[in-house]
RNA sequence: GGGCGAGUGGUGGAAUAGGCAUACACGACGGACUUAAAAUCCGUUCCCCGAAAGGGGAUGCGGGUUCGAUUCCCGCCUCGCCCA
């Protein structure tokens, strides 16, 4: 090997002896603390690894180094969240079949990952898409199902008549299939949903246990959204008919001067009267086009349209109109509501919009100008009168359910999960329905219900899911019975293989069981687990529902699955734009002073900060960057570039800086002739640096307990800045040093660590521990202030006291000039830090 | 509109518990080496006044608490995310 730091050279053969020696493998040993540190795992995508993705896997690389070397087994793990749409659409398109694009796009990404030395154990890489991994996930469907916690609905769906299938919600934009522009319409499907809402109130209060990012829980208690208020029934004045609204503010019910329905409401058709049916039509269609969002927009004018129909209000018997509007939402409560414009914003501009009355029930507002939402006095109530919101509203809870006209409810925002899609590359449900009708689980023996073959992915003529191509596979007989039965051809979402990956990794290739008890009370629940914050409810609340079930059920011990969680910020990078608008690459065009130019024609060229994306001409690919400067360079870059959790452009000068920080390390060791450089010696090393090592040792031991690589980083590049200066470096001394770079940059470490004479990998060699009394220092510094200002410092011996130092300060001759002919009111010493005189 | 987070040199960022603001790195500038360039090494680099010694100012803006505030409190501005 050559002198010169040959990161390639390096890199290579330590990855093959880490691979090739499972230097990795974790094992369940009852002696050892067990560490389980987990990164999201990724889905396979054609493009490949993106520099965000080894943010985060270097982060608990680093962890998962460091506390093997402090005597932790360790458990990280690593695998492929690989059902999902863009493998099924290359499926459709080429006629390839899902598992071999996925299976060529997960070699593509494991080939990425181990060329950046991350230390996972890849005895237990698992793939959400082989049929011995969805066996387990067809199991834990099975245990949902029979704890009655799956169920069969007619729910609307994205439907795309030009590409006669559906889609998902991110797939749709403004109505459109955000791809062609193709029209997509709400149409009501059977669909397979998944009772969460009856763990809304574990989901919300288990919460508080956890340590998570506030921001993460606070959307989570978001998307729950629960809210006290109480079920209040109508009456429609023609028919008779009764439908519910829920509502926050029972107290307004005398304030309630019409109601409206959502348009998809089931009485909606029924109540609206001759002469306003074209309307109330017509309004339902566009209403269909519409996405929830866009629909509960407040600056978007409210629209709506009368039915006809009066609804009698149970408190007070007035007949108020009963109108529908698109911002009801079906799927929220009952789907409809009593409307009290005096006191509710929405309410207020639509009843100001379609000159609705307005009768004030609560005083303490100005009902001319804008709607009153604060406490007040009832007024206009009858019974309630004089009473405060909170009291009135106890009262009408009460006197309505002395009525059966409603009762006090807790309502939640949080819908039932709708689990099935109408797509091929997903898990098939192990479910099949007999001839009467009757739906029954697979038995847990003929597990795994395998995908069929198929020559053609797209749903059938007339809308059925891909899988009813297979009629063979369909049509099928019942494995206990032998009757005839049909298979269930929707299959589940790509959330289902994630929601339970990290139990599967404690005991990944069992094949008797998901997991074996043993391995999850050994390694769960997750210590540290770090993904983006794009995760924060669909996943982790996904994945929280199914633990609880499977706690409830009594397969895991514990209530959460992950008691940490981090999200590491997003990797931006520069893009550069011309006048016209038009991107170009970083490589076309140069630095100007403090502007940026083309260099092929010297125009002028704005630069800015913007997520990565092909468009924008900025994607930087991992590939490229450890060929240019190694693996440990794009380690150290992206833990150096700034805090974890936080956004922050990529720049390759600043992989340059890291990469210049490993060569003068590495020239520490390693003289020009490839030896041991004769500057480390067994004895006789510059004094100086034992101080230095020791301090290191103390600020990169607390950084990396704190998560804060980037200081540690800093601290490592302070230590290699001082030692080139040294004259001669103590062998032992060094050798802790190359330990505490071992995390960050391992392939260099074991490298040194091996010239220094060891026989063994680094990887579990003892984490160098610091001597306090060491890091003492001969004399120290005090700055002092006068009045706040500083004027001047001293140099005192460690162990000086106070009254020794303000003489020392007080003699010194620049404080001197400052406090000459004045008196000092007060003398402040913090010790070891300064001094503050006071004068007058 | 509400909730959360952020705002520090030309740039990314540092400052454990209220105690030397700007660590570390990038960039820029100057120098060494070189026929030259790259690479490497050495030095300078918050702003203003000053030849220097020194002085003054500065952590988005305005107040407050304190001997002392990037840090704590109050009010505001800008940006990001989430919710409405």
């Amino acid at each position: 090997m050559t002198a010169a730091y040959d990161h390639e050279a390096i890199e290579t053969k330590w990855q093959q002896f880490w691979l090739e020696n499972k230097t990795f493998k974790a094992e369940i040993d009852h002696n050892k603390p067990k560490y389980y540190v987990l990164d999201m795992f990724p889905y396979p995508s054609g493009d490949g690894l993106h520099v965000g993705h080894p943010e985060g896997y270097t982060a608990t690389d680093i962890l998962a180094r460091y506390k093997r070397m402090r005597g932790f087994n360790v458990l990280h793990p690593m695998g492929w969240d690989a059902f999902g749409l863009p493998a099924e659409r290359h499926a459709v398109r080429t006629g390839e079949h899902p598992a071999i694009i996925t299976n060529r796009n997960c070699d593509t990404f494991r080939r990425q990952i181990q060329r950046l030395g991350l230390s996972y154990d890849w005895d237990r890489e698992i793939n959400t898409t082989d049929p011995k991994y969805y066996k387990w996930t067809q199991w834990i469907f099975t245990v949902l199902y029979e704890r009655g916690l799956a169920y069969e609905v007619e729910a609307p769906v994205n439907w795309c008549p030009a590409l006669n299938t559906v889609l998902a919600n991110e797939e749709v934009k403004d109505g459109k299939y955000v791809e062609t522009g193709d029209p997509v319409e709400k149409r009501p499907m059977r669909q397979w949903m998944l009772k969460i809402t009856e763990y809304a109130e574990r989901l919300l209060t288990d919460l508080d246990t956890l340590d998570w990012p506030e921001g993460i829980k606070a959307m989570q208690r978001e998307w729950i959204g629960r809210s006290e208020g109480a079920d209040v029934v109508f009456t429609v004045a023609a028919s008779g008919e009764q439908f519910t609204v829920f509502t926050t503010r029972p107290d307004t019910l005398f304030g309630a001067t019409y109601c409206v329905l959502a348009p998809e409401h089931p009485l909606t058709q029924r109540i609206t009267t001759e002469e306003q049916r074209p309307d109330v039509e017509a309004y339902i269609k566009t209403a269909e086009r519409k996405s929830a969002q866009e629909r509960m927009k407040e600056e978007v004018t409210k629209t709506g349209v009368f039915t006809g129909a009066y609804a009698i209000n149970p408190v007070n018997d007035a007949k108020v109109p009963i109108w529908i509007a698109d911002y009801v939402l079906a799927e929220y409560g009952y789907g409809a509501i009593m409307a009290v414009p005096a006191h509710d914003t929405r309410d207020y501009e639509f009843a100001k919009t379609f000159n609705l009355p307005i009768i004030e029930v609560i005083s303490g507002g100005n009902i001319e100008e804008k709607a009153y939402t604060g406490d007040g006095t009832l007024v206009n109530s009858q019974i309630l009168d004089g009473l405060n919101v909170a009291d009135a509203k106890k009262k009408i809870a009460a006197w309505l359910e002395e009525r059966g006209l409603g009762n006090g409810t807790i309502n939640y925002k949080l819908r039932d999960w709708l689990f099935s899609r109408q797509r091929y590359w997903g898990e098939p449900f192990p479910l099949v329905r007999t001839n009467d009708g009757n739906v029954q689980a697979v038995p847990m023996k003929d597990l795994p219900v395998l995908l069929p073959e198929l020559d053609d992915y797209r749903p059938t003529e007339d809308g059925m899911p891909p899988l009813a191509r297979a009629e063979d596979w369909v049509n099928t007989t019942h494995p206990e019975t032998g009757a005839p039965v049909t298979r269930e051809t929707n299959t589940m979402p790509q959330w289902a293989g994630s929601c339970w990956y990290f139990l599967r990794f404690c005991d990944p290739n069992n094949d008797n069981e998901a997991f074996s008890q043993e391995a999850e009370q050994y390694w769960m629940p997750v210590d540290l687990y770090v993904g983006g914050a794009e995760h924060a409810v669909l996943h982790l609340l996904y994945s929280r529902f199914w633990h609880k079930v499977l706690y409830d059920a009594g397969y895991v011990h514990t209530n959460e699955f992950a008691m940490k969680l981090f999200n590491q910020g997003m990797i931006l990078a520069y893009s550069f734009q011309d006048n016209q608008g038009k991107y170009h690459y970083p490589h076309e065009v140069e630095r100007d002073g403090d502007t940026w130019k083309l260099k092929a024609t010297g125009e002028p060229i704005s630069a800015q900060i913007e997520k990565m994306s092909k468009s924008r001409y900025n994607v930087v690919n991992p590939d490229d960057v450890v060929r240019e400067y190694g693996a440990d360079a794009m380690r150290l870059y992206e833990m150096f570039m700034g805090p974890l959790e936080r956004d922050k452009p990529w720049t390759e000068e600043g992989v340059q800086g890291v990469y210049r920080f490993l060569r003068r390390a590495w020239a520490l060791f390693i003289a020009d002739d490839g030896a041991l450089h004769s500057r480390i010696v067994v004895t006789g090393g510059d004094e100086n640096m034992a101080r230095e090592l020791h301090k290191t040792i103390k600020a990169v031991t607390n950084d990396i307990e704190n998560m804060s690589f980037n200081t540690a980083i800093a601290r490592m590049m302070e230590f290699v800045n001082t030692a080139t200066k040294a004259t001669a470096l103590d062998k032992t001394a060094m050798e802790q040093f190359v330990l505490l770079l071992a995390p960050f940059a391992p392939h260099m470490a074991e490298e040194l660590w091996a010239r220094l004479g060891n026989a063994d990998s680094q990887a579990y060699a003892p984490w160098p521990e610091y001597d306090d009394t060491l890091l003492v220092e001969d004399a120290i510094e005090i700055p002092v202030q006068v009045l706040g200002k500083l004027r001047g410092k001293i140099s005192v011996p460690p162990d000086a006291d106070k009254t020794m130092i303000l003489e020392a300060a007080k003699a010194d001759a620049k404080i001197k000039a400052h406090i000459e002919g004045k008196t000092i009111v007060k003398e402040i010493y913090v010790p070891g830090k300064m001094v503050n005189l006071v004068v007058k």
